[in-house]
DNA sequence: TATTATTGTCTCACATTAAGACAATAATAT
DNA sequence: ATATTATTGTCTTAATGTGAGACAATAATA
């Protein structure tokens, strides 16, 4: 959204949502945005523009709302039973933003959301948060603090799109640094797919795939074997 | 769509779009329908009301479309790319059904397409057409015919779902009768996959699921031992 | 009664996976 | 220096799953 806000620029009652995924501390988290004057948290969302694609406008509203780009989106269910609840917290939305809802009731109404989700790597991506948002945070996707809207229905619906595509595409490597060791590798999987691994099996199953590209070793100061540092290698298949 | 079309009524902009795929002669087919005074085929599709989700609007306007009821459907992915032909086509289709283009534009704009997909049994169902198509026919959807809006894309799109859910649910039975052979199965198998199998593993393999009951055996009157009829065993795991 | 086309099942070789075992290593403690 | 310790990389064995061929059983026809 932007100061700009007028019903013809906009498709009506259509928006996108995006579910940003990091790993940190043994953690799948989501990045989630503070609207100004709010007891609730929301994801970055926005509206589609009448000469965008839904794609790009996901993008778009990604860079608007956080300032992240070039992150690689990916479309995984639309939402459309939003409920009056919708209406009421845009109705307040506009208030607390000093914006006259006469102008704008056009956006009072029934809202149909188009989910996007996004893997990112926790240590590079810095956000910055638009006027609409008094702050950002990363916050567990599995333990989610209040949410507007059907947002946490959305994040939920997400990382169930996430564990089935984890087997499919090898998606889990842009949560990672550049390098990793096995055991950063495995705890990201474990912990999306919420499920132990053994150690060794995990490791031949991954080194069996022929992806993975040992770089050097990781010297901890702890006292013991140094693990080997791994990257995605840059394959015909890159998997995304 | 009714002859109450009215810019209230309906969310702006947004529609559904339904694939609805039968199994028939060792082929895949998709339910189509030919609109009025075009030499184009669509699929069954619609907007979606103010006072309803986008799942039931799916319902609804299957229902309308082809007079099919209680037909699962699952979405799969949203269209939003629809150009300038949509346009000019839904001009078009609204002048070769008598309708003043003036009092309709509000949907002589881009629209963005929700699309659906459904299994169901060849054999029993029996669409009726509404007034806006002169006929449907089962079209092989690896053969289609010239396709309306972007259709061909949404055809193709949900049999790639389709076969990515192949694996993973059980989905494949909805397509076949009631009992079926296993030799039945095995050819839809082939058919959405679009491989071989070897009928002596592929037997193993579905026996081993578990979700299969032997009922009797089919007679042919053919000079050879009858094969088993099998039903969907209906146990706490439905599959869908 | 022999023939024929198909079906249901078995077997063997091979690949994949689960689970345990053990040597290699990099620090610390003695 | 040497032993100790926690962790890592890899190997081994058994169990399980899969690909491909073989063969008996069957229901009609010749």
């Amino acid at each position: 959204m932007d100061a700009r806000l007028g019903g013809e620029m906009y498709i009506p009652q259509l928006s996108v949502d995006c579910v940003i995924f990091g790993f940190h501390d043994h953690q799948l988290k989501v990045l989630l945005l503070k609207p100004r004057k709010y007891d609730f948290w929301t994801l970055p969302g926005g509206l589609v523009a009448q000469t965008e694609g839904v794609d790009e406008a996901a993008q778009r509203v990604l860079r608007e709302r956080t300032s992240l780009t070039d992150i690689y989106l990916e479309q995984f269910r639309v939402f459309g039973d939003a409920g009056r609840a919708t209406i009421d917290t845009m109705k307040k939305f506009l208030e607390n933003n000093d914006l006259d809802v006469a102008d704008f009731s056009w956006l009072l109404k029934r809202y149909v959301s188009v989910g996007y989700y996004a893997l990112v790597d926790f240590s590079v991506i810095k956000p910055v948060t638009d006027r609409f948002s008094e702050m950002y945070e990363w916050c567990d996707v599995r333990q989610l603090p209040e949410m507007g809207f059907d947002h946490r229905e959305i994040a939920e619906k997400a990382l169930e799109t996430l564990q089935l595509m984890l087997d499919h595409k090898l998606v889990g490597f842009n949560l990672l640094s550049e390098t990793f060791t096995m055991n950063e590798l495995q705890s990201l999987y474990e912990t999306i797919l919420n499920t132990p691994f053994r150690r060794n099996n995990f490791q031949r199953k991954m080194l069996n795939l022929g992806i993975l590209e040992r770089v050097e070793k990781l010297y901890t100061g702890a006292a013991n074997k140094a693990p080997y540092l791994y990257k995605f290698k840059a394959g015909p298949a890159s998997g995304n």
